[in-house]
DNA sequence: CGAAGGGTTGGAAACGTTTCCAATTGGCTT
DNA sequence: AAGCCAATTGGAAACGTTTCCAACCCTTCG
């Protein structure tokens, strides 16, 4: 079925019902009914590839997703969409299985599909920096900042990361605690480990502690069994070690079952703090004092940057309120 | 750029060309050498919209997951995508909010894309009996079954659900406990519902008990916050309760809280047991009995599945092993 | 009354592929 | 030398839209 079999059965010829289906002005609204009422009658479903194949743009909005597992993306995905389809837009996800090609894959895509929008969920602004240079459509990186790359159509809505793990150490040491632990991320790692990374050691110098990384930080992947396994090595090296500060909940999360696995309790023995406030850690045993990332504004807000970038508006780069949210998981010494 | 401008620039003609980039015969070496080598020179990358609109089929494969937070289907994206990309196929997930329009969704996503295949992740089956009348790609369904349904191109690759809850609640009872309650999912939900808890009930029975709806289950969403609040009421109303079968692992997380809450632990006055083996249940503290899905497996059957269906291959209906994990939320009374 | 102009309309051209068919080539066979 | 056949090749047609332009019909105005 095609839209000249609606032109024939409706009387009209297609220049009209394409300008009838696609609201357009210039159609009187006699055609406009006619046509409408012979389009349900068939169930006519326009189709998108030769449509797209004209107007020379593809997909509605793509979003990388990268690291899967990662429970604070899953959480933004629905806001996103929720925001973009109240606006018409449609998404599509991607999920890569390696961070690091986010941008090669992203242009293949985009070469190949023309999409309207794309948004990333993780993925770090290094990797835009050599082969994301022209970008077509307007792009939004979530969780970190592209304001130093400057590109002129990638935005980013991120929380100021590196100020919220200076407060989330600084919480722990005004607690009392002196002997800290810090898992998660790598020191050479991405922009999102960097600034955590080195806001825990501003919280800690302004303390009068120097972070010492060969003895009280152990890198890991962000997923559970990362976050399990490093803070395992972490207390077998460092057994004085009163507090853990995880760069991420699914850290946390695996960290306080390596802490109980050694016969220790949260927060009697070390006290744990997290990043992120996903579920994991507002329903743990005990619940995880964790920065909140508020999933839903990140998600509102980065469909916002793309409609507002679809209607020529140009890059911005979005800071977001961010929290300490207090529970169960820190002790004063 | 055009494909007629490689043929162009190569000297070669435009069928040559599409049949050099598309592996077919009929094409000298020579020519197929030349023809690369200028493709590369200039970059060219073909459209994928005049491609699939002249094939008259598009996207690779769609996968569609309803409920946004379900740990397992997370788990399962990522064997489905590496299994299918290695066949040279690519996926793209499309979120649903409600799993009720699942078949509707897709069917609008069908007629206006095209896609090769499509795979559902969760969704139950009854809603695909109206609406999914002629798939005119092969289609699974994973984690029910639509076996019943008889569609000529809806498979399915599941577990037995109504087993593996009978042998979770039968592991309960042989460890002596009476007073069990469950909590998850609703007595007229969908198929993963039904038989889970016809599974407990018929478990029950066997040791001589009979489920008492009313008073010792307790439905609700398939979240973490629902099992929360559906294990806090039935806490509250059946205080006498010695072990609770949640139907999801997710639902056993928000249950471990709740029973926290109320000053109990598990094991030691109520044992939990779960149903996915979602990280959750693996590094929770205690970590939760379980029945494991296999997530890995699910995802690369239902590859395979929608991969051989693309071959001609008809709908088949496969039962994937599953397996009671024995952790530490289960005391013998 | 003729011209001008705004709102509608129809249809051809174009988007970038794949595919079909006819034409060409070159090596064998008879 | 002529005839065949297979392998290779070129190019037109088609896929289903959108858009541009010309044509048309009414009003309205001078």
């Amino acid at each position: 079925m095609d839209i000249r079999d609606i032109a024939a059965k409706s009387g009209y010829g297609v220049g009209t019902v394409s300008r009838a289906i696609n609201g357009q002005p210039n159609v009187s609204e006699r055609a406009r009914e006619r046509i409408l009422e012979v389009m349900a009658e068939l169930g006519y479903e326009p189709n998108v590839n030769a449509r797209y194949l004209k107007m020379r743009t593809q997909t509605p909005v793509a979003v990388f997703v990268t690291g899967v597992g990662n429970r604070l993306f899953d959480d933004v995905i629905g806001p996103l969409q929720a925001e973009l389809v109240r606006e018409g837009e449609d998404i599509v996800v991607t999920y890569l299985e390696d961070g690091s090609n986010v941008a090669r894959a992203a242009a293949e895509y985009q070469l190949a599909r023309h999409p309207k929008g794309m948004v990333f969920l993780g993925g770090d602004p290094e990797c835009f920096r050599t082969s994301f240079q022209e970008v077509g459509a307007p792009a939004v990186l979530v969780t970190s900042s592209a304001e130093e790359l400057a590109l002129p159509n990638l935005s980013s809505v991120t929380i100021d990361n590196e100020a919220a793990a200076r407060d989330a150490v600084a919480h722990l040491c005004e607690r009392g605690h002196r002997r800290i632990g810090v898992v998660g991320g790598s020191r050479d790692g991405g922009q999102i480990s960097s600034l955590r990374l080195r806001g825990a050691e501003d919280a800690l110098r302004a303390h009068g502690i120097e972070l010492d990384y060969e003895r009280d930080y152990e890198p890991c992947d962000f997923i559970e069994a990362g976050g399990f396994e490093a803070a395992g090595r972490l207390l077998d090296r460092a057994p004085d070690l009163t507090a853990v500060f995880a760069l991420g909940d699914v850290v946390a999360f695996g960290a306080l079952r390596a802490i109980c696995d050694r016969g220790l309790t949260v927060p009697g023995d070390v006290s744990l703090v997290g990043f992120d406030d996903t579920s994991l850690s507002q329903y743990s045993v005990p619940r995880i004092t964790t920065i909140r990332q508020n999933a839903e504004l990140l998600g509102r807000r980065a469909a916002r940057v793309i409609l507002d970038g679809m209607g020529g508006a140009s890059a911005t780069h979005e800071l977001v309120p961010y929290e300490l949210v207090e529970r169960e998981s820190v002790r004063t010494v």
